[in-house]
DNA sequence: TGTACATCAGTGAACGCGCGTTCACTGATGTAC
DNA sequence: TGTACATCAGTGAACGCGCGTTCACTGATGTAC
């Protein structure tokens, strides 16, 4: 492909970015191409200028999805930790939090889909899992030092496990007493300062 | 509706026992009517002699899947403990070993579907989320005398968790880690026997 | 600086397809006498 | 025990609809002279 122009990119952002939100509302297959153009403002005909297929916005979805999560995530750590407070109990307190119990769209890709990856076509599986192994990565980052890897994972499946148990159960008491359980058990495990 | 014939009913439970497991497999919208009867050996058109909707199908097949790996849960806790055994390893070890990291059709429904609970019907997330209060009940059963409800609620979700990241990440040499990772830390945490 | 033309992002109609749902019908089952 | 009839589980064609995808076209942008 030739280099596009300005608008062209600009324009692709804008769709990648409703879709992104969707992907996480709606799961994998509530993402509609001419529901997403149409949340962009266009019309669904110029579709297949900015992508091969659906299956291509929707790994573009889960990349920037993902990346974004982690982009606030990472800046909570850094900050954390900058003031010589708790990077894990940042991340904990923000991952469990009731505005991620109720925030799904901005929320972390992870919590949103894990259930429905294994069931994607390969390129979208493979693009998804990275998102796993980057959240793994995170919370390997967010560890005091000599956190390892196998903390990190089952940190990280705590986190997504009951963040999802919450939501089935709803933003009422019900799913306020999961994640205030798991707060409560992973800060007193891990950082027990 | 009146009482009718034995066969409806056995023909009835074989479309739900079909649908459960396809259900699992393939998530909520992965149920087609037409496919499921055709599975069962039938044609699309008798469907509604069984079911008000797909809706009320999918309801059953979760209920269904559900009661299926409680009962498999349920005996395996009760065994250990009448051999005087670990109630807690015999449900973690079966819960997050590689027959059901493989296994997601014949496996627990809520890790097959709860990334996806939030998105149904009302009447479809109730039935589910009665399936995650299940799973919370199981879980406090299994442990030790003076376990918490607290407990039992960040224990499933880890358990959940952890086995949809594993399954994400593909019943490799990744995927198994996770598992592995979940069930020591599990054990030497709630079962330092 | 102004005009003529080429480029190309986005439009809107159309396609084939599979879906959930409906319904008139068939043929096997089982009851009445 | 045998025949006539009613019941009803399952069949198969048809429906309207929304989906992903295609494509000829439009009109705005920007370059060449």
């Amino acid at each position: 492909m030739h280099p596009r122009s300005t608008r062209h990119e600009t324009t692709h952002e804008r769709i990648v970015e409703v879709a992104a939100r969707t992907l996480r509302r709606n799961g994998y297959d509530g993402v509609g191409v001419a529901d997403v153009m149409k949340q962009a403002g266009l019309t669904h005909g110029g579709f297949y200028a900015h992508f091969e297929s659906r299956d291509a916005l929707l790994a573009e979805a889960v990349e920037r999805a993902g990346r974004d999560s982690a982009t606030v995530m990472r800046q909570r750590i850094d900050t954390s930790r900058a003031r010589g407070e708790s990077a894990l109990r940042a991340l904990v307190e923000g991952y469990l939090s009731e505005t991620h119990l109720r925030g799904v769209e901005g929320g972390c890709v992870v919590a949103a889909l894990s259930s429905e990856m294994p069931r994607q076509s390969p390129a979208l599986l493979a693009t998804s899992a990275d998102r796993v192994r980057g959240l793994i990565d995170l919370v390997q980052r967010a560890l005091p030092q000599g956190g390892t890897r196998e903390q990190a994972m089952v940190i990280a499946g705590t986190m997504v496990g009951t963040l999802q148990l919450a939501r089935a159960l709803g933003p009422n008491q019900q799913g306020k007493a999961v994640l205030a359980a798991a707060r409560t058990e992973l800060l007193s495990r891990y950082d027990p300062a």
